[in-house]
DNA sequence: CATACGTCCTGCCAGC
DNA sequence: TGCTGGCAGGACGTAT
């Protein structure tokens, strides 16, 4: 469910709401949603105080003081839904840790399939952990030339080279095969066999999606929901996801969906030619 | 070392 | 109406 710009909206919802405030009890309802007992991640956490909230891939990071981070992977249905107010919203249907804020808030973690995660860290794992997720799309440091580099080390399948999260942080199946329409490359094609040029078009049409999705607050599907239980805008603005038999915005032709590393991947098979023009 | 595949879990939907 | 099989946005462990 939640790629870049789903965990990008949570993060702008969750930071200003939660700075400052501390966690002045937790509750754990589902504890394979932790890696350690419940009763030690809940000492460990009553009485911080939560300082930032950010985004790393598809992660919300919370720094926390005393010095610690907290980490929510929502794997694939997790939800975090804030409750500013005193008032008491009905719980979600699969409450699985409730996080009960100074000011009479509070934050809860839902998850129907429990794929989701919530990790503590101190600095230094942190700053190890996250050395093992690739750069950001969206960070300008990633340039054209770095990016091709990256590709051309790789004889896996684009799509899969776009979903390695040590290769490229944030990217799931939505965004990668929006972003390789973008780009007019076809999903299965070899990564290494990309050139300098389609190179650059898959990492213009990347960044392109994800920015107009951040701006649309995300895709739902099913189950993703912002903070406050709303749905994403994007949904209507995906070109080739979901889109079987479709047409081709660009070309009319129809959307085809194929599998392939146990995942549905869309294209457009006249946009998104299967070998590069060998024309040269 | 790099890549490929099965698995975790629940709910929903199409098709019979 | 009710059942069944297939499918789902992620990520990890194991096998090759």
């Amino acid at each position: 469910m939640p790629e870049l710009p789903e965990v990008e909206t949570i993060v702008r919802q969750l930071a200003p709401a939660l700075r400052g405030r501390a966690m002045e009890n937790v509750r754990v309802l589902r504890s394979d949603i932790l890696r350690e007992s419940p009763h030690r991640f809940t000492a460990k956490l009553v009485g911080s105080t939560i300082l930032a909230v950010r985004r790393r891939g598809k992660n919300v990071v919370m720094d926390l003081d005393p010095a610690q981070l907290l980490l929510v992977n929502l794997g694939m249905t997790g939800r975090l839904l804030l409750s500013d107010s005193g008032k008491n919203a009905s719980p979600p249907d699969h409450l699985a840790v409730e996080f009960f804020l100074s000011s009479g808030g509070y934050l809860r973690y839902d998850d129907v399939r429990r794929f989701g995660h919530l990790l503590r860290f101190s600095p230094e794992k942190w700053k190890a952990e996250s050395g093992r997720l690739g750069p950001e799309p969206l960070d300008p440091t990633l340039t054209p030339d770095l990016f091709y580099r990256a590709l051309s080390t790789s004889r896996s399948p684009v799509r899969s080279w776009l979903l390695d999260q040590s290769r490229l942080a944030g990217v799931g199946n939505i965004y990668a095969n929006e972003a390789l329409f973008r780009g007019g490359i076809h999903p299965a094609r070899k990564a290494c066999d990309l050139d300098p040029g389609e190179s650059e078009a898959l990492l213009v049409g990347l960044r392109s999606v994800l920015r107009d999705a951040i701006e649309a607050g995300g895709t739902t599907l099913r189950d993703y929901r912002t903070t406050t239980g709303e749905s994403g805008g994007f949904a209507p603005s995906l070109q080739v996801y979901g889109r079987a038999g479709d047409p081709c915005p660009a070309c009319n032709g129809p959307i085809r969906r194929i599998v392939f590393a146990n995942r549905s991947a869309f294209l457009c098979p006249r946009c998104q030619p299967e070998v590069e023009s060998s024309v040269s």
